[in-house]
DNA sequence: TTAAGGTTCCGCCATT
DNA sequence: GCAATGGCGGAACCTT
């Protein structure tokens, strides 16, 4: 990544976001997390992104101090006018599925939008987003406890609750809370590129990219004898993914019979032993790909897969790339494109 | 990529 | 009578 100003700094035009100006919508209720992952990924000085990165504002939808959750007050930069300013405006959560979106903030965006802004929702701000209508006949997600409340209050809005999130062009929402970074770094990815998005994910110290969809964090019942006894067994195989691990090994630690076990196992995660081990074994390979970690074989080893031919068979079926592929993937799509530029210049 | 041996998973049924 | 448990056998999958 030593070059990444210089890419960047050559990046074509059609990568670059039109407008860097981002604003933020502030009110009274405001969900201080979301608020703070937007003011995390758009809000804080990043020179070494060069001078095209994100500028970012903060547009309060009600005059006077704000009551922020957790107690805080909050003074905003702006008001609803300098919305029109924007090329890109976020709204965190909502202060309640219910709560009625005033006029004025659904007028103010709707001429934004017509102005060229993208809109960008997080959770139920995205009751926000529906209530200009611009989201009617599109697909759109939120947190998966609000995807009936969204339905009912906008039938029009296709709702897609099994996502973390959905990019419509100009229009982007999210699933709860934390999905909201994810939404945040796909739109850096789109602007600046893929390194420049494992960039600002190395530095919040989390997965440039998710895989799957919201239903992986809808809690499941769980079977308050039986489900307990696992609990621990879990996170002692969490930690030793490493080394091989059998049913009948399992089980005897369980103190359950293999086939008492194999039940057991599928009612707390929804999984059998062999498939959680082959997901939670993808996970660590691909954190120490993205961390650099050099051979095949030693990522392999390191992951549990013992073998990198066992290794390649398991990430191509799941992540759909070998594991050479999606290393490189990390960086050739800025990197590529200043290739491409450099050889047809 | 393929093949073969080993392992896992699950339906079924008997037992507790 | 019901629910939980455990063994068996075969198909599917994994590993080398």
């Amino acid at each position: 990544l030593a070059g990444l100003p210089t890419i960047i700094e050559n990046m074509p035009k059609s990568l670059r976001p039109r407008n860097a100006l981002v604003a933020a919508l502030v009110y009274d209720g405001l969900c201080t997390f979301e608020f703070g992952i937007t003011t995390e990924i758009f809000g804080l000085p990043r020179p070494e992104m060069g001078a095209d990165w994100y500028r970012f504002t903060t547009c309060a939808v009600e005059p006077g101090p704000l009551r922020a959750c957790g107690g805080l007050s909050v003074i905003a930069d702006g008001t609803l006018d300098a919305l029109q300013h924007a090329g890109m405006i976020v709204i965190p959560g909502w202060r309640g599925v219910d709560a009625a979106v005033p006029d004025a903030l659904v007028a103010a965006l709707i001429e934004a939008h017509q102005a060229g802004a993208r809109l960008v929702s997080i959770c139920s701000g995205v009751f926000v987003l529906a209530a200009t209508g611009l989201l009617d006949g599109k697909r759109a997600t939120t947190h998966w406890r609000y995807a009936d409340a969204l339905r009912a209050a906008r039938p029009a809005v296709i709702v897609d609750p099994d996502v973390l999130y959905v990019d419509e062009g100009s229009v982007l929402t999210s699933a709860g809370s934390a999905a909201g970074l994810d939404l945040l770094l796909h739109i850096v990815r789109c602007d600046f590129g893929a390194a420049a998005a494992n960039k600002v994910a190395r530095r919040l110290v989390m997965s440039p990219h998710r895989e799957g969809g919201q239903a992986q964090f809808i809690e499941r019942p769980v079977p308050a004898r039986p489900g307990g006894r696992l609990a621990p067994l879990l996170d002692a195989m969490r930690e030793r993914l490493e080394r091989p691990m059998t049913i009948a090994e399992l089980a005897r630690q369980a103190a359950m019979s293999e086939r008492t076990f194999l039940r057991r196992f599928r009612e707390m995660t929804g999984m059998t032993p062999g498939a959680w081990l082959a997901a939670a074994r993808i996970e660590t390979a691909k954190a120490l790909l993205e961390a650099g970690v050099a051979s095949l074989e030693d990522v392999a080893l390191r992951s549990g897969f013992g073998s990198a031919a066992n290794l390649r068979h398991h990430f191509r079926r799941t992540v759909g790339v070998g594991p050479a592929a999606y290393r490189r993937r990390l960086l050739v799509d800025v990197i590529g494109e200043n290739d491409a530029r450099q050889d047809a210049a």
